[in-house]
RNA sequence: GGGUCGGUAGCUCAAUCGGUAGAGCAGCGCCCUUUUAAGGCGUUGGUUCCGGGUUCGAGUCCCGGCCGACCCA
């Protein structure tokens, strides 16, 4: 089944038997350079002599010499070429080069009419053919779905991707830092798990063939973290995937990134802080400013900018500390009437749809305020705002309020309208655990995790704990509207592209 | 899962009421030794996402499907 190519694949193929034929090699070996085309840049003196590599991205011809443009990852930097210099067998190489293709070069600096610092050629060597075109230069690659399933095109044609992503690598390097210094170790758990547990989710199913065995990926690392308190690690974290078999949103990808932390002596009070500086210092060092100085962060104002395509500020979060923190009880009463919690559960029913928010019948009581909570609360909440004291229903896991059993000692940061962090005084009582777990599993017949309770029976120090999804936090750091936009390859249903 | 919108040349986009599928960039040929979205002249390139249907005639209208975006559940 032959399929014919276009005339523009047939040319490159064409070009690459051409330069076979005259003896070069269209996948050339390893080129030394004088370092990144940046580095170059910054060097750049006239008369001196460097060696760069990179993609051809322009070209301009003027008959007898020519201007490209080469660009890796650094930057960008114009080359010029003459005949009478480089020589007839050089230049009929040079014929053959299409934009996308990577050469090497070595050049003598010069600054032309115009003031653009730029390479004189007198050596090219080809280092990789490109076979296929390249999106067109000025308007890059629009097409969305193609940016996600090409994402490679992507990052060569559009800058404020690369940015984004640069961003997200800062973060998470920051993130890791921030924990180091403060005496977290690093740790890795299981993603492929017999038992799906530390959060309630629908977990993808494989199995192991040897064993006979079926695994699910994990939902979250929280009761192997745990485990290690067990073991005597005071701090720890993961800072890897999860994943989650549910749908697909602006603010869901099947895998995503977590980060997890568990301090032994801490409550949900100190990881609060600890999750407000790790922010704060993340975003500054983002800004480009200096490192926070421990208890003077404060003081100074925080602002992250989203923007829209035109530059537009869209949307300001404040991220200024001290953030503020508040009780699930008393946002839901600003927002629903002080009342709230005192009139009976059909008046909140009646009153919940008087304020703009759907109630399907079937709901618990709990969940009526659950939902008033996420429409007139999370959602309309920008800058960051700690959320504590959770009816326990909401949150299993968690330790009881010791003054009011029917709340539990957690917070959730919400920024930018979306939960982004959960923290917690763990639970570390093995009956209750057990109790709880047993409620949740309830009817879905979920299996228990009798290794964990186990553990627990060993004894866990009363600890702190946290969660916070990297992909929200560089949605929020960023302005990406979707996390699509922060995930190098979100998942996309398969397809074929040409 | 439901609703709305979209898929046209390698890329970015047009195509009136259903009437010969076009432009810019890229490519190809020619001219030009400091250009930079280089310029000038010429030129190639199409399964209009896929499959049916209506019609003298379908990119356009109808039905089904695939993929995506947004909203809702």
């Amino acid at each position: 089944m032959e399929q014919t190519e276009s005339e523009l694949l047939a040319l490159r193929r064409e070009k690459l038997a051409a330069l076979e034929e005259l003896g070069v090699a269209p996948f050339g070996a390893a080129f030394e350079t004088s370092g990144d085309i940046a580095r170059v840049r910054e060097k750049f003196a006239e008369g001196a002599s460097f060696r760069i590599a990179g993609r051809i991205s322009a070209h301009r011809d003027m008959g007898k010499s020519h201007f490209v443009d080469l660009k890796d990852a650094s930057g960008r930097m114009q080359i010029y070429l003459q005949a009478k210099e480089l020589g007839p067998e050089a230049m009929e190489v040079f014929k053959l080069l299409d934009l996308g293709d990577f050469i090497g070069v070595e050049g003598t600096c010069f600054t032309t009419k115009t003031g653009e610092p730029t390479l004189k050629l007198h050596k090219l060597e080809l280092l990789a053919k490109s076979l296929r075109p390249l999106p067109e230069k000025w308007h890059g690659l629009q097409d969305i779905e193609a940016r996600y399933r090409q994402r490679y095109l992507d990052l060569i044609t559009n800058d404020q991707s690369r940015a984004v992503f640069a961003k997200r690598f800062l973060i998470v390097r920051e993130i890791r830092r921030f924990l180091e210094d403060r005496g977290f170790v690093e740790v890795e758990t299981p993603m492929l798990q017999s038992v799906a547990g530390g959060a309630a989710a629908e977990p993808f199913a494989t199995r192991h063939k040897a064993l006979g065995l079926d695994l699910y990926l994990r939902i979250a690392p929280e009761l192997y973290l745990k485990r290690l308190l067990v073991g005597g690690f005071n701090r720890v974290f993961e800072l890897n995937r999860n994943f989650r078999n549910e749908g697909i949103s602006r603010k869901h990808n099947p895998e995503f990134t977590m980060l997890e932390a568990y301090w032994a002596y801490a409550d949900f009070g100190k990881i609060a802080d600890l999750v407000e500086e790790m922010i704060c210092h993340v975003a500054e060092v983002l800004e480009g400013r200096a490192s926070p100085r421990p208890g003077t962060s404060g003081s100074s104002p925080l602002r992250i900018e989203h923007r829209d395509a035109e530059g537009n500020v869209t949307r300001t979060v404040d991220l200024t500390r001290p953030w503020r923190r508040a009780r699930y009880h008393d946002l839901v009463r600003e927002v629903a009437g002080a009342d709230w919690f005192e009139i009976s559960s059909e008046e909140r029913r009646e009153r919940a749809k008087n304020l703009g928010v759907e109630i399907l019948p079937q709901l618990a009581d709990f969940e009526v305020t659950q939902h008033v909570f996420e429409k007139l609360v999370e959602e309309k909440t920008f800058d960051p705002l700690f959320v504590t004291h959770c009816p326990k229903e909401l949150v299993p896991l968690a330790k009881q309020n010791r003054q009011q059993p029917e709340l539990v000692d957690v917070y959730e940061l919400i920024i930018n309208g979306a939960e982004i962090s959960p923290g917690y005084t763990e639970l570390n009582d093995p009956i209750v655990q057990r109790q709880r777990l047993l409620e949740q599993a309830g009817e879905e017949t979920q299996k228990l995790d009798e290794d964990f309770l186990l553990a627990l029976e060993h004894g866990m120090p009363p600890a702190g704990g946290f969660g916070l999804g990297i992909d929200r936090l560089t949605m929020l750091l960023t302005g990406a509207e979707s996390i699509r936009d922060v995930i190098l390859f979100p998942l996309l249903k398969p397809k074929l592209v040409t």
